[in-house]
DNA sequence: CAAGATATCAAACGCCTGTTTGAAAGTAAA
DNA sequence: TTTACTTTCAAACAGGCGTTTGATATCTTG
């Protein structure tokens, strides 16, 4: 059994997936161009993955996700300021530029132009995401709320968070000079915060 | 020189692409499928407008988001009273199921997976939609804002509309149920009112 | 009617896609 | 070294893509 350079091929195209499908999306993206980052041969996707579906469910990965949900519950600070805390690590992955948590992009991604692994993002992921942050909400207005009304507000605090996303083209064609450093990313998280929060209080 | 013939394949495929981009974006459009709704020839495309591109470029239309604005603008209800029927307009336009309004089914498209196109629609519809509801903004704060907190809070304003379009395939996936009729849009635009305008209230 | 412009069509072109193939190279154990 | 197995590779495959072509209708105008 090979373990260096197989291994290796293997771990690279599975990176080098991650970068692609983040930037094109699932139809978007060609297995010779992921090959190509990867330094591998065109066969290679399909020798180590079956398919290009294969590929994709392997590259999808929500560690990152599950972590900041797991680490915001167990914290014991008030309930508005765990969810601070959240948004703000949540704007963090999303618009972080440079870092290695393209999952999130991939998932946006998959939203826009759903391919079969979104069944899978579904269950494992979102799901399970809007069920924390229903329990955060539900904890913060510290009302009896209608589960129609809370899921709602779950809405409206990811709708706002995922817009700085999936807009991002459109706001840097307004914006030429817009640049998502670590400062302007918590200032957009406490703004998102600061406007969700009177909400949430303001609840009946 | 033609005309019932003649225009009425032109029509048919903006009509037919209209339907085709807004269901699968530029990239996941084919003209062959565009070609096949329209009962047209496949050559018809580049006949009439040059170049798939061309298509998608006639297909565009923003009368509707338009008129939507310069409605809001000339009513002389309270701003609280005109977002809110601005948001409610713009739910139905973006939710509406069978309705002739594909353009912003289009346009969201768009900014999943932009095309050359993009441009033309920001700055024809987008900028001047965030430059209209920035003045709504600042009318209802009737406070002294920054720019960079009205700009935001018109993120997120639509990003909590944007949301029920951009992930309406995850929203389905959790919920089958899910129907956007007269009644389920309108709840979700007083939503997005309720939730927005204490926030604006109490912008510091 | 004849001439000429306009519109439609089947067929093909060149390119790119995901995938397959069969041979070559590399590795591990007997 | 021989044997068996895994991994890489260049090349090709079949199919879909946007677009072009040249012939054939269809209609307008002199």
């Amino acid at each position: 059994m090979m373990d260096t350079a197989g291994e290796n091929t293997r771990a690279r195209l599975v990176e080098a997936a991650r970068e692609v499908f983040a930037e094109h999306g699932f139809q978007g993206a060609t297995v010779r161009e992921i090959c190509r980052r990867a330094d591998a041969n065109v066969a290679a996707v399909n020798y180590h993955f079956g398919s290009k579906h294969g590929l994709l469910s392997e590259a999808l990965n929500f560690n990152r996700l599950k972590a900041l949900q797991s680490a915001t519950e167990s914290s014991d600070a008030s309930p508005e300021e765990r969810l601070r805390a959240f948004i703000m690590d949540f704007m963090l992955m999303l618009l972080d530029e440079d870092n290695a948590s393209r999952q999130c992009q991939m998932m946006a991604r998959e939203l826009a132009d759903p391919s079969p692994a979104l069944d899978k993002i579904v269950v494992e992921a979102i799901a399970p995401l809007h069920e924390f942050l229903g329990r955060l909400v539900k904890e913060v207005a510290a009302r009896k709320m209608m589960d129609a009304d809370v899921r709602r507000c779950v809405y409206s605090i990811l709708g706002q968070c995922l817009f700085y996303r999936n807009s991002h083209p459109v706001l840097q064609r307004m914006n030429p000079t817009l640049h998502y450093d670590r400062k302007e990313i918590e200032a957009i998280a406490r703004h998102i915060a600061d406007f969700s929060l009177p909400a949430l209080r303001a609840v009946k």
